[in-house]
DNA sequence: TTGTAAGCGTTATCAC
DNA sequence: GTGATAACGCTTACAA
């Protein structure tokens, strides 16, 4: 059983009896046809089972392929999965599909992806930069007109459009809630590496939280953990300091976890969190988790919106969106501190 | 400032002063070619920033496009993501990149993002079932080679390979073990529609876990929910009842973080529950969360494995592959039932 | 209303 | 070793 070519638009052109561009004419009803050639052609078209090569058609028609590049750290984490189904909602309507790649946070990783992307003519770019990767490569693609959207992080020595979370205000607003609820010493985990943007930023809203209250910077009260387990391990050690913090603040989603967990194990429900990402079942701990919620949906509608205007012709300068997050108190967050029991 | 043109073999060939054919074979290392001109080539390739176009070359060579298309009911879905990324993991060293889309479990749009993946022509098409699609019209592809893998769910009306969770065994370990803890009256909460494989199975498994123990199925203890809210609104249903459950079964991870939540809110904590589906915190619940876990990463790989052996000219027939689930106690589950507090 | 010729960027074939 | 030419499947430009 040799496999039967599949038909092409010469085959159909064939089996009507009329020119390939004719069929090619109905098929997209680009210009006239007649209704009676118009019926036979997709009636063969039905009978071969047909179906026209998309790739032979961007190669003819503009040179690029209908689709999206996407680059993210991780396919798993549900973050980046739900700022995916944003951009796939927004920009379905224009034709495009999403072509997904994982750089596990690996900057070579990401440039492979880059530029497999790169070499199938995607139409749009859009990359969650890696630490440590530069992007000054792509600088050419975008002055050639090919819109590129960092997302969630900026990216390195490259001037495109950028789409991410008020990380800075967001972190800020989290630690002055718990300070206004009687807090002093409050443990910040954040991020590894130290160098990736987003902990930086939220570092960085931390400490103007406790400066516009007044408080010291102890930097005893900052630990680092890349993942569960070790958030848990630096909860641990926070809370053995001979001075320790009364209340701590998580970094992101995974952080939480693993603080979150370790609080539960060790029956610490004196001891306040706040916690950067929303997670499942925040609302069901003990006592339920107070977080400041990204909106990941969001950053990818806003990327692709961006992205889309590029396409459109758009050459403005080179824009950062920031999409707002929300504090949702929800208990853990309330827990009062020294300056309040008092 | 006009896009330039991005450069092409030609261009690279023209500045070299050799052919077309030339740079191809350098490239690819196809056939011979002298060092000098290798040398030669390569540095104009880098001077001009050449990368072959994709489309151009797939569409001479092979025909089909080097990528999987997949089909998942939600991209923001972490059990869809991992399996995804179980999938990458699996083909990347085969050059092969992921077009993935989500079909809301909605049969129209599984079949636009089908046929937009088969008319770019894919090398691989893994599709997770919506229920009420027919997958009849895929049979022709199938038969002219193109491997096509059903992803935990199997398709209707069409013979090929799926890989699938051990679903019904699962549910089956599952209420088993709440029936070894004393459990007599066991509410079943199941996906929506009813008519969803998993749930069907599911429901199965814990059918022949009452009649295995020679507990009749009472109707009443049976409950349908396609949210969290609405799990929610069917937990607190169940437990209504003049005779209620002294245990639940969650049919899903959605379900589960609905259940959880319910009994949490209604501080039932003499309710024991075991869930389909591992999810984040489950250790962290009081009690800590007992689960008949999934694997979704040797999901995609299953299912990128076989593929791949089509791929290579495998044509025996289709195969149902069964991932195992297991079964992690975490107190939930081990809550006694009246035949053992009795 | 329809057809012809040319071309998109690449590779296969077969010469030289 | 290297190059000319045709071809992949489609669309654009122009003619009939």
């Amino acid at each position: 059983m040799a496999a039967p070519r599949r038909p092409t638009l010469a085959d159909v052109a064939r089996e009507v009896g009329v020119s390939a561009k004719t069929v090619s004419r109905v098929l997209n009803e680009d210009g006239p046809s007649s209704p009676e050639t118009r019926e036979r052609v997709l009636a063969a078209v039905a009978r071969l089972g047909f179906q026209p090569n998309l790739m032979a058609r961007n190669i003819r028609v503009g040179g690029s392929d209908t689709t999206v590049g996407l680059v993210v750290p991780d396919l798993g984490n549900p973050f980046f999965g739900t700022v995916a189904g944003g951009i796939e909602d927004t920009v379905r309507d224009r034709g495009l599909t999403l072509l997904m790649g994982s750089s596990a946070d690996d900057p070579a990783r990401e440039h492979a992806l880059t530029r497999t992307f790169l070499a199938r003519r995607v139409s749009i770019l859009m990359i969650v930069p890696s630490v440590g990767a530069d992007h000054s490569s792509l600088r050419t693609q975008r002055s050639a007109g090919l819109p590129v959207v960092f997302l969630d992080r900026p990216g390195a020595r490259l001037a495109t459009d950028s789409v991410v979370s008020s990380n800075r205000s967001g972190a800020y607003e989290g630690v002055t809630h718990l300070i206004a609820h009687g807090h002093r010493r409050i443990g910040f985990l954040g991020d590894l590496p130290v160098k990736l943007y987003t902990r930086r930023e939220r570092l960085a809203g931390y400490r103007s939280a406790l400066a516009d209250a007044g408080l010291p910077l102890d930097r005893a009260l900052l630990a680092n953990a890349h993942d569960e387990a070790a958030a848990a391990g630096a909860t641990r050690r926070l809370l053995g300091l001979a001075a320790p913090p009364t209340a701590l603040f998580a970094g992101n989603n995974m952080l939480a976890l693993g603080v979150a967990a370790e609080l539960a194990r060790l029956g610490r429900k004196d001891v306040a969190l706040v916690t950067f990402d929303d997670v499942p079942l925040a609302e069901v701990l003990e006592p339920p988790l107070t977080v400041v919620a990204q909106n990941p949906a969001e950053l990818g509608k806003a990327a692709a919106a961006t992205a889309l205007r590029r396409l459109d012709g758009d050459r403005s300068r080179a824009r950062t969106v920031t999409v707002p997050t929300r504090l949702i108190p929800r208990g853990s967050g309330e827990i009062p501190g020294p300056a309040r029991t008092r």
